[in-house]
DNA sequence: CGCGACCTTGAAGAACGTCAATGGTCGTGG
DNA sequence: CCACGACCATTGACGTTCTTCAAGGTCGCG
């Protein structure tokens, strides 16, 4: 864990906030987990773009939320060429996993600058012994994460390389808007494209190429690192992009459950 | 779920061994959370080839262990083009998830005539009430599977066709050997080429070819539905496969842990 | 024997990768 | 303020990989 600024809290309200939110927008939490989750200590921690925040092959001990910002699952080939397994934004907890998996099989690096928030393992496990309901969300979260890589398997299995950038933008919309982090169809997006082409197994000439065509055919629009869906159901049949994996709750991101 | 033959059973000691067999060969189970599993009641059912095990979209009440045969979590997407997701064999649980995720986002099909044994989630839930320990092995089960879909993702967007089927190869022999299903290099493989390719983003014509070349390059070799693996570490490398995503314990899989 | 399921082959074209060069934008230092 | 460099998007040309269509061939099984 390499780091640049650093500081103990015992959950500002916004940061326990942005984590509450998100596991609201996938279930129920009661007001004992809610209070439960407040009182976990962690220390956040700032990581510039590009940083890696945990390194492949070591042994964590310690759980990250991301707070804000954009982090990303990497892995190195033999070959030296990176390859992107997912993309996460505030409110996920990417090596969650780590908790009962002691070999990391991956890194995690920023993709912008980025806030993350640390919870020792101890800490966790302690929580779920005093609340053994959050056990429960807790595994279900790892479930839902599982279940968005079968869902990137499927992209990458059977669209080629349109569907699948469409499919990177509609994942992400959902998932932000889920946060509140993005909302009448715009989304931030600090990605290069040389980056989507590492998340979507393409270069980054042909992802330029697609990126045109998607723009061209009127689906969306990009600017300052910001994209703009024009049209949601075209993106969505192109994509063949289906929101049911990410189980969040009916009343967040309406359209995308209309199969 | 359809039906061929059924049967209440509590437990034959065979089967409940392929379980526990698995459960061994990723982690330690205590004798008091093995005395807890030969107490599961569950009922085995057998499958022909392509029957539908689990349809997606449906809710689940079980869960479903893989006995005997071969199993794939199988999508159809909306041009009717089917896709598999990943590939189970005996020991596994392809629907842990169905556990803590109500609706189910995939199809679960026999690849082969399959026996799976069906265990409610009452009974689940129920078991891991009494014995606390068995969660965490439970939920580190739902992590490997986890692990190994985001391994799915690397090879998918980082490997060309002939990589992707020498991963292939290498994985479900790692896992096969890890439960006592295949050795000295050889492992059974049901699978058409038209599957294989569906389950690696191929056209059957192309897996064709590519399977040729792997022949012709004396890497392996295939008759009567087994492979042989010729050149082991040449495999590896063309596949660049690192089974520490499996989590095995370093007893099992030897060759394939140097690196 | 004949049928069906699977594997194999050829040929043509579409999709994608690589190499190499150009242009645009932004921040930084002079 | 301008010049510069860094990083990123863009473009063209060319080769490779992969798909599709269509037509055999092989093997096991009724």
């Amino acid at each position: 864990m390499s780091s640049q600024g650093e500081a103990v809290l015992y959950c500002k309200p916004l940061t326990a906030d942005i984590l509450i939110r998100r596991l609201q927008a996938t279930g129920r939490l009661s007001m004992a987990e809610q209070e439960a989750l407040k009182t976990l200590p962690f220390h956040a921690r700032s990581f510039g773009s590009y940083e890696t925040i945990i390194s492949q092959g070591g042994r964590s001990t310690h759980c990250c939320v991301v707070l804000e910002g954009w982090v990303a699952r990497t892995k190195i080939s033999a070959r030296g060429r990176q390859t992107i397994l997912s993309i996460h934004v505030p409110g996920d907890i990417p090596d969650l996993q780590s908790l009962y998996l002691d070999v990391i099989d991956h890194s995690l690096t920023a993709l912008a600058p980025t806030v993350a928030g640390f919870v020792s393992h101890a800490a966790v496990k302690h929580l779920i012994e005093r609340v053994p309901q959050l056990a429960a969300t807790l595994w279900r979260e790892t479930l839902i994460d599982a279940a968005m890589a079968r869902d990137w398997v499927a992209m990458l299995a059977s669209q080629a390389a349109e569907g699948r950038v469409a499919h990177l933008i509609c994942t992400l919309y959902t998932r932000l808007e889920a946060v509140g982090l993005a909302c009448g169809h715009q989304l931030p997006l600090p990605l290069t494209q040389q980056e989507i082409g590492e998340a979507l197994g393409l270069s980054a000439v042909h992802t330029n190429r697609v990126v045109q065509r998607l723009r061209r055919s009127k689906l969306l629009s990009v600017a300052h690192k910001r994209v703009t869906i024009n049209d949601w159901q075209g993106l969505i049949e192109l994509a063949e992009f289906n929101a049911s994996h990410l189980h969040l709750n009916a009343s967040e991101a309406p359209e995308a459950y209309l199969q």
